[in-house]
DNA sequence: CCATGCAGTTAACAACTGTTCTCTGGAATT
DNA sequence: AATTCCAGAGAACAGTTGTTAACTGCATGG
């Protein structure tokens, strides 16, 4: 898309995001707070100063690091809690959906998880705006849905955010179990989709 | 109770839990994996070395922590979940003493959503153990109900784990909450009493 | 009363951190 | 072709870290 950028702003580019990519392999085992900036640019293969022409601070490459791991999944949210089909395929779809990005995107997954209510208040608020976001789509999705009908606005949005809640706390049980025989990972899908339903019941049953 | 201790041990278990308060007091910045022994000791005003008379490690005091911050939370889990009154009461009564407990103990209850997803494996194992314990307490209590009746114990602990969850992401709420105006903080507890209920209503059709 | 135990101190270590300033080579602009 | 720009390198800084060893003083148990 735009332009096709000169060879000098490929190149940074390109650094920029070996660093983004070392970052997140370090955090896998410990948090942002703790995360040096020598030690990103060791990883990398870089002088600690070449740092500062990306970003301010660690915490600055946080908040770049939520724009990746979350900015991209707002079309398949929509996607996924529109679809066709009655409650519980779409259940069962969107459980896989989950599953299926925890094992492509592990350590974005875990990422989040992490930081969500992490040691760095800029990258919280990061991730807080982010899954608001997410909460407003599916809200709005959850409008357009007839069951919907005679809700008001708060509770639309109280079942989003709980909607919301459950997808990360579903791919959070997903990322503990990816090294796990198969059977623990079916068996975490299982209790997730059984939760959805159970929500879904009482979505049914909210207005008697 | 027990056995008087002598001065010694007095002394001892004293500045340990200077150590304990003196972390948990610095956790509210940052996370675990990136405090330093030092920075504890030197917070207590005691020397680096004498924190080893206590700890192996820095994750080791973490796993103190969780214990003094779950471990004293169980007979209060049970005699809320398993409390008179119809479902709405119990609910709100819930409510009102995780508000109260986030009020009380707002550094424990940040220390557990931090480190719960957090960079130090040792924590996370103590967490989940303690969460685990907790979602067996309220399985039994949910078991007694007579709403129950009929359920297979694999649909009871599907429905403990989703109570401790909402749970914990409530008071995680009410800790961000809590130096919002009230309004804030009674919309927060607004939204937890209506995401409880829905449960609650799912939970109620579930045999349908 | 005396010997032992042990919580906490002191000093020193090598290794590491974030940040500054200066420099360089090559792409971009004119 | 000459000039400007700038991503990255290099060296140096003051300050921090975890861990070791040998110590001191005092409560404890014989």
């Amino acid at each position: 898309m735009s332009h096709t950028l000169g060879i000098r702003q490929a190149q940074k580019q390109k650094t920029r995001q070996a660093l983004l990519d070392a970052a997140l392999g370090l955090l896998e085992e410990q948090s942002l707070s703790s995360l040096g900036l020598r030690e990103v640019t060791r990883a990398v293969g870089v002088a600690p100063t070449a740092f500062y022409r990306h970003f301010r601070s660690t915490a600055d490459l946080g908040v770049a690091l939520v724009e990746e791991a979350l900015g991209s999944l707002h079309p398949m949210i929509r996607t996924t809690v529109s679809s066709a089909g009655d409650s519980d395929q779409r259940i069962e779809r969107a459980v896989g959906l989950i599953a299926h990005h925890v094992e492509t995107h592990p350590a974005h997954v875990r990422f989040i998880a992490r930081e969500r209510h992490g040691g760095v208040q800029s990258v919280r608020q990061a991730i807080q705006g982010q899954l608001a976001r997410f909460a407003e789509e599916v809200k709005a999705a959850l409008a357009k849905d007839p069951v919907s009908e005679g809700w008001n606005d708060d509770d639309l949005l109280m079942l989003a955010h709980l909607y919301v809640d459950q997808m990360l706390m579903t791919a959070s049980l997903f990322l503990d179990a990816l090294e796990a025989p198969e059977e623990e990972r079916r068996r975490v899908a299982q209790v997730a989709t059984r939760q959805m339903r159970l929500i879904s019941i009482g979505r049914e049953h909210w207005l008697d």
